[in-house]
RNA sequence: CGGGGUAUAGCGCAGUCUGGCUAGCGCAUUUGGUUUGGGACCAAAGGGUCGCAGGUUCGAAUCCUGCUACCCCGACCA
């Protein structure tokens, strides 16, 4: 490819839109292009990039016995009230109309989709285990969409879903799933991916993994240990947390703490730790329905843990006047005297087990001491809730190893998950077993972000002056640039180099512009090619090119007759490390 | 959906508070010339519904009202 020719500049300065790395390199570059929020065209350069990390994909996929399909991202509304998903997916889910008025969708999966498809494929258990896959637009009509290419509402994913006769050998192959992810996010130059076993969601399910590159602009909060024995998205992770269970219990005392509300205030007034205290967090379903969360004081909710103990999707902090309707004072409200008919009430382990707590008394300007769970909380245990619902902090222990805890970001590229029998089950996907027997298909499925893994290869590959590309998933494997092409020797041998490179069956791009050198070798960066040959005058006088490797500050002068075959070499070395 | 911010040439910005001549600057683009190892120089040129709609005014990028789009934080997220 001639620069002179492609498609897509390069910007000088930073786009006030874009904040973390890679959307600005990817804009700089003349990669990508907004077209609305979350919206993106891509540029020649993207496109090369894209098809590379599609093709790895593929050729991972096919390892595992994958048969690449291709399903319309444009379905009706039937299909997806065949499996309940219709109702129960919220306004990610684009609905629109037809001309007939029949009601349609954008897919955001493909769940439905590959179920109608193979059911009336595959009926025998013969045909197991059977994977199919795409490499497919989804569109989610996300609420909020960020940070370029990591969050957008249209992407190209790879979507997998596997069908197995048995549990077992669904396990069997998810294990081998697995492994092929590992393989392609290291194909891909991606050194810092965690697999970490997550929450099922929406997906239904049991296990399921998510890949997390590892980077600060990641949106998933991470907690491990620092061998990473431990590793868990913070929405399910645990700790092992110091209890103060040693001392004696000691009487229930009221006590005056006038204008004492906060957690701070009253630990100061009484002059305990923070540890020694309990605080009441009120929130209200969408059902109006009031919930209780006792944790210790210094200790957060976590409102995802607390989710999934009450079995309820929307939470919101309840305001004052909803906390007195049950009967409690704010800022003084306790779970001794609360009405545990009128709300839920969820004891964190923390508070459950410690000693000698200090507690609202449900009273402006008192608080007790000496709280202790299981003298004091004298309900039936029907009545309340005791669950782990509490944030791991930074130091916290880890509840394998028992070292400090450790908390990362990181940006989910791919997931895995182990469906069962959700949708064929409901979509009447069934084969008849070796006894005659119909019986539902058992399924999985393995997604990755394409372009969400373009962006994170950039997060984790990149130098002040742009990206740092894999060979693996280079836009070419050589960047090729003539300083002062009217020079007639310049651009006698640049041009002839462009052919012998090409003739080696390299991808070569070739800066023939004749630009100034500083804004060459800028744009150059900013591509962000493996390797760089410079023919130029002075080079040239000596017989010689510059080659040089993106990242490495200074290059070496090799003789015109060697170039080809040495940058040959080198590109199928790079190719060998992955 | 809540909070904050922005909108003027392809990109980055000034001008808006305090209304006033023909709307400016840098980069980029075109032409001619000089230049060529980390974003050159000289000369000339093209490029604008000042986000949109309405209003106030002799006069609006600037003041008023409504709307829209985009970015950031949060909520949400197979």
């Amino acid at each position: 490819m001639r620069m002179s020719k492609m498609v897509g500049r390069r910007l000088k300065e930073d786009p006030k839109d874009a904040v973390t790395v890679s959307h600005k390199f990817l804009l700089r570059g003349g990669y990508i292009r907004p077209v609305s929020t979350g919206v993106f065209s891509m540029l020649p350069i993207a496109k090369r990039i894209n098809d590379k990390i599609e093709n790895i994909i593929r050729e991972e996929m096919n390892n595992i016995d994958g048969q690449e399909v291709l399903m319309p991202v444009v379905l009706p509304a039937e299909l997806w009230e065949e499996s309940g998903r219709y109702k129960s997916v919220g306004p990610e889910l684009l609905r629109f109309q037809n001309r007939n008025g029949s009601d349609m969708l954008l897919a955001m999966t493909h769940e439905e989709a590959v179920v109608h498809l193979l059911r009336s494929e595959i009926s025998s258990y013969k045909q197991l285990p059977a994977m199919v896959y795409q490499v497919q637009t989804k569109y989610r009509d996300e609420a909020r969409a960020r940070g370029g290419l990591i969050r957008v509402r249209e992407f190209t994913m790879k979507d997998a879903y596997s069908c197995h006769e048995s549990q077992e050998n669904l396990e069997e192959y998810y294990l081998q799933a697995h492994e092929a992810y590992v393989k392609i996010f290291d194909r891909l130059g991606m050194n810092n991916v965690l697999s970490i076993e997550s929450d099922a969601g929406m997906m239904g399910g049991k296990v399921s993994h998510e890949f997390m590159a590892i980077c600060d602009c990641g949106e998933d909060t991470i907690i491990t240990n620092s061998d990473y024995t431990y590793k868990a998205n913070s929405e399910v992770a645990t700790a092992n947390w110091i209890y103060n269970t040693d001392e004696e219990v000691i009487p229930l005392e009221k006590v005056h703490t006038p204008d004492a509300k906060t957690i701070e205030e009253v630990a100061d007034f009484l002059n305990i730790s923070q540890e020694h205290t309990a605080k009441a967090v009120f929130y209200v379903t969408d059902e109006e329905q009031l919930v209780l969360a006792v944790i210790r004081g210094d200790i957060e909710v976590n409102e995802a843990k607390l989710k999934n103990v009450i079995l309820n999707a929307n939470l919101n902090f309840a305001n004052d006047e909803q906390i007195r309707a049950i009967g409690c004072e704010p800022g003084y409200a306790s779970p001794l005297d609360i009405d545990f008919e009128k709300v839920t009430v969820v004891f964190d382990n923390s508070v459950a087990k410690s000693i000698n707590l200090v507690a609202g008394a449900n009273e402006a300007d008192y608080h007790y001491k000496n709280f202790n769970f299981s003298r004091d909380v004298k309900v039936d245990t029907d009545k309340y809730i005791v669950a782990d619902i509490a944030t791991v902090r930074e130091g916290d222990l880890c509840p394998i190893t028992n070292t400090p805890l450790q908390i990362t970001r990181g940006i989910e590229v791919g997931n895995i998950f182990q469906l069962g029998t959700k949708y064929s089950e409901a979509m009447n996907f069934n084969i008849l077993d070796n006894n005659g027997k119909a019986k539902p298909v058992i399924m999985g499925c393995y997604g990755i972000g394409v372009g969400r893994a373009m962006a994170s290869i950039i997060e984790q590959n990149n130098d002040n002056y742009g990206p740092i590309w894999p060979i693996t998933v280079a836009p070419w494997e050589v960047h090729l640039c003539a300083l002062n092409p009217k020079k007639a020797e310049v651009k006698e041998a640049s041009e002839s180099l462009y052919n012998q490179l090409q003739e080696l069956d390299l991808e070569v791009l070739f800066d023939d512009r004749g630009e100034k050198p500083g804004f060459m070798f800028n744009d150059a960066d900013l591509i962000g090619i493996p390797f760089r040959v410079v023919v130029s005058p002075k080079s040239i006088a000596n017989n010689s090119v510059e080659f040089k490797r993106r990242g490495e500050k200074n290059g070496d002068l090799v003789p015109v007759e060697q170039i080809a075959q040495k940058v040959a070499e080198a590109i199928k070395a790079e190719y060998a490390k992955f």
